[in-house]
DNA sequence: CGCTGAAGCGTTACAACATAACATGTCTGT
DNA sequence: ACAGACATGTTATGTTGTAACGCTTCAGCG
């Protein structure tokens, strides 16, 4: 966790933008998880001795670390999750367990839906795969 | 349009469920939009007179409308569509202007991602997709 | 027919999720 | 020091979605 709040701080510096403190937070409480995790979840746990935070504190932070490709919104969950993958830049794509809850990022591959997309005269600008089932534990 | 309401009759009495007077109007408001709606979009459009609706009304056709497959939800718009397509119980993939709004479905190929999900030991149950970028009419 | 259980609906109230708007602070270059 | 851009704090509000309850409708059955 502190290699990924490092490499973070790396990239950002990189980037040109700034892991100020309310993003650092927020892209800590997200790696401490382990799974994920709701805006409002992040509200509530985001002061060090208890005190929630400010919305749009949270909702800013977030912004910022999904723009950066440090963190993904899961639609289907309204939640969010750390980036787990190396690839920089890369669309989202995740299997849900509805079950136990678990969101796993896979190392997508859109070469089919690409092809679609150009077939029917579309740009394609970034994708989200949501996949829901069932888990390996939790299958039996 | 009165021939998808009638195609969606026939379904219903094949899945031995009904259409009713709630779930069949709201499914009339998605097919006559050109454009994704949202829910709070029907809740106002419902009545006839010009009353709205109340939430659980339409919320509860839309539920049944996406079991049956007749409609599908847009996860990054928190928006509902007609389904478009013939194929019977399949998984909803959109390609997504964010220029003018328009979303369209398209045949979903998910052998790449059906093989990731076997791989890491998921069973999928449904899969959903979201292409966001620009249609042809807005590219230019 | 009248009973019964299941599914559907109407209604109220509320919970969960997200943003607008504006004032204040904090960096960065000149 | 100053200006401009970016970030944050704060208040308030807007949007989206549900729980819970009582009533109605419908199909199956004695
Ligand atoms: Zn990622
Ligand atoms: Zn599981
Ligand atoms: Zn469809
Ligand atoms: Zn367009």
């Amino acid at each position: 966790m502190q290699r990924a709040l490092g490499a973070a701080e790396m990239r950002c510096a990189q980037a040109q933008e700034r892991l100020t403190d309310p993003r650092r937070r927020v892209l800590e409480l997200l790696l401490g998880s382990d799974g994920p995790l709701k805006a409002y979840d992040l509200i509530a746990a985001y002061g060090e001795a208890g005190e929630p935070a400010k919305p749009p504190t949270v909702y800013r932070a977030l912004e910022f670390l999904e723009r950066l490709g440090f963190a993904h919104r899961i639609e289907s969950l309204n939640a969010y999750v750390p980036c787990r993958l190396d690839a920089d830049g890369h669309s989202a794509a995740f299997l849900i367990c509805e079950c136990c809850g678990a969101a796993e990022e896979f190392e997508p591959d859109f070469t089919a839906q690409f092809a679609a997309a150009a077939h029917a005269g579309y740009t394609v600008r970034a994708v989200t795969l949501e996949a829901r089932g069932a888990c390996a534990a939790c299958r039996r």
